[in-house]
DNA sequence: CTCAGTGCAAAGGATTTGCATGCCG
DNA sequence: CGGCATGCAAATCCTTTGCACTGAG
């Protein structure tokens, strides 16, 4: 999706919320876009220095509310990124080492599996299913390697 | 497993830990047990009123440290339960309503289909998995019934 | 214009830390 | 005994709130 279109979606949204599409949210969408995978929250404060923390938190929970954000819970914090409506239905990959998160996708085969799976074992315990979070926690290739370089060094010391 | 059988548990994987099992420490353990369910750290606060609460953040670290608790990550907070170590693998049913958590079983079928799709999806990425987590969020029985009563009782004003 | 959104500062909560004391091993 | 765990209070960090001002519609 391209960054114009988001942004004329992301105004529809607001507006069927009664919120307007002001300068602040703009960029806070614009950071969310551009990079392309789930951010923190500190990681917002960082990368928008001169909007006010306040106005940040505010306008998070309202772009969550607009359905144009989604929050996302990890044992390493509060994640935000744009919602499904612009990205698709996905998954995440977290890495347990350096907390870094990125969206896959499964093929359209798994997902159906994966929501036949949702649907039987809601149905067993009387639960109307909403959605399913299907994330896999491991370690990304980057820090494969920085973890078998140590695990070398050391090998060598003794 | 009982209750005596998950203490003396937990007392070796502290030991192996280089942690003593001690009275708070058990209390917790007590505390999550007779739950059966994910506890929020709100939830422990009040539960054991009478530990301090720094003690409790700090033990609770302890026993996340030593395998004994797992520590979960929603979008209410975080809850704690006793680690997959004593409750055997299992997933998780969240009340989008009332932030209730429940454990669930998939059948061991589904759980492999998960399983080969974790271990396909990781390759692609060249990610080496640890966890998977699937979650399922929706409503609760009881917050079903409730929210159809209210829905009943909107008709009949009009 | 008018009201929702903003920035600033202060309040409020949650979590962590320092230190003297107690208790497990 | 010796050192880790505890309790208390203070410090710190994160998030929310109040209020006067600004800007979007």
């Amino acid at each position: 999706m391209q960054e114009n279109d988001i942004h004329t979606k992301a105004g529809i949204l607001l507006n069927g919320a009664n919120q307007r599409y002001t300068e602040g949210r703009k960029r806070l969408i614009e950071t969310l876009y551009r990079s392309g995978r789930p951010v923190s929250i500190h990681q917002i404060l960082d990368l928008e220095p001169d909007l006010a923390q306040s106005s940040i938190y505010r306008n998070l929970d309202a772009l969550e509310q607009s359905k144009v954000i989604d929050r996302i819970a990890l044992k390493s914090g509060i994640y935000y990124e744009l919602s499904e409506l612009f990205l698709g239905h996905h998954h995440h990959m977290v890495c347990l080492s350096c907390d870094t998160v990125i969206d896959i996708e499964l093929s359209a085969t798994d997902e159906r599996v994966v929501d036949r799976i949702l649907d039987n074992t809601s149905r067993i315990h009387n639960f109307v299913p909403a959605h399913h979070i299907f994330d896999i926690q491991g370690f990304c290739e980057s820090c494969v390697l920085e973890i078998e370089k140590e695990a070398l060094a050391e090998g060598e010391e003794r």
